[in-house]
DNA sequence: TTGAAAAATGAACATTGTTCATTTTCTTTG
DNA sequence: CAAAGAAAATGAACAATGTTCATTTTTCAA
């Protein structure tokens, strides 16, 4: 092999590379895609890898070539998730007062959380996809800290406006975050369930009134 | 068969099948508590029905006389949790003074859900027990809203006493909820993935101090 | 065109929930 | 006490699902 070989081989062999890299991602967000959609459509628990294969016309063990597991597919729509979450939410940086958006961040959030009951699941209250963590990333957290950190600026910024005297920041925030979260977690709960404690369409949004009186005069 | 033979016969039947029943309860009883030993030792999905009957010597089929299905054991097992929860704040009545049973009633709340992280995951996040819920009883839930109804009952209380002036009882109490259920469940979502925010030992406990000198002022 | 590397495949296995025909144990009765 | 009938217990067998891996198909540089 002399030395133009080596080049066009080089040459052709990175062209090739790079497309095949590319349709290996495409594929790999096909499906990604796809078992986002089943899993909103029929539950995650219910949906199989068969289910996910055959709606994209692959094998079985075509999925197996792409993802390690099951878990490392829920493990990829959780960090998605998360950035999806906090795309939503930096949005609001353009509110300028903190009380403001800090109110704006909540509602979003709600409506993040509702509109996507089973996504809001696997971010939050299933357990598969992160046991066994050891074996790879721990970064995917990373995601919903930046979220909360996007909540710790807010929430310092009300301080620096002299809101929420006599309070610790970090506490604050993780209990601002529980008492949302809560909310979301407790409706879809029992929406799930098809056990409404009462007012079914409304408590939500008529509990997020009562925290928006309370953080409003912190 | 005379008067006499009906009698006798009645008389015996009567008492085996006491005996028969009792006994037949006593192994339902023991089936549960095996089964929440294991679901407690090893979690809720790695625990599997031989698993169950092996820990008590039964087969796996006499676990289906006596279960349906592995979600009525589950269903049995939320069941009682929230009796469990119920009769622990139910001892507070003896706080007189409805705010000081209110703040008591939530660190109970939290002591329960962090010491019994698998169990609060069974009557709250977990899916499964309360699926195709049509077939049985609706009633499981009537406990949960037992202790729902004991918050409303404090929280009234302290509205009577001129606290939380300007706010709606129903909400207000569901947001009160949705704060502490919050902070268990992120709790208990970050232990199992030794995934902690900071401060992995009080964040909890230093949020509930935010959360005492809030409601104390309103 | 060809041969090797990469990708895709699906048969096969392990686990688990579940069923049910059979076996074992218990109870009543003659 | 013996036998029949009822009740309880059993575990082999099935179905569904996650997973593996030897084989087949496709791709692509030479």
């Amino acid at each position: 092999m002399n030395i133009v070989h080596f080049l066009c081989t080089e040459i052709d062999f990175m062209g090739t590379t790079e497309r095949k890299a590319r349709e290996k991602e495409e594929l790999r967000a096909l499906i990604l895609k796809a078992a986002r959609k089943l899993f909103v459509e029929k539950g995650i628990g219910q949906t199989t890898i068969r289910n996910i294969a055959d709606s994209i016309d692959y094998s079985i063990g075509t999925v197996y070539v792409y993802f390690r597991d099951k878990n490392e597919i829920l493990h990829a729509l959780h960090t998605q998730s998360f950035v999806d979450l906090r795309g939503q939410l930096k949005v609001l940086i353009n509110v300028k007062d903190p009380m403001e958006r800090l109110k704006a961040m909540g509602k979003v959030y709600i409506s993040f959380g509702l509109d996507n009951p089973e996504m809001y699941d696997l971010m939050f209250t299933l357990k598969a996809p992160m046991e066994f963590l050891e074996t790879i990333q721990k970064d995917e957290w990373d995601e919903g800290k930046a979220s909360f950190d996007l909540l710790k600026t807010t929430v310092q910024q009300c301080m620096d406006n002299g809101h929420f005297k006599g309070h610790k920041l970090e506490p604050l925030c993780f209990l601002i975050w529980s008492c949302i979260h809560g909310m979301c977690s407790l409706e879809i709960g029992s929406r799930t369930k098809n056990v409404n404690i009462k007012n079914p369409e409304n408590i939500v949004t008529d509990a997020y009134d009562e925290f928006l009186i309370i953080i409003s005069n912190l």
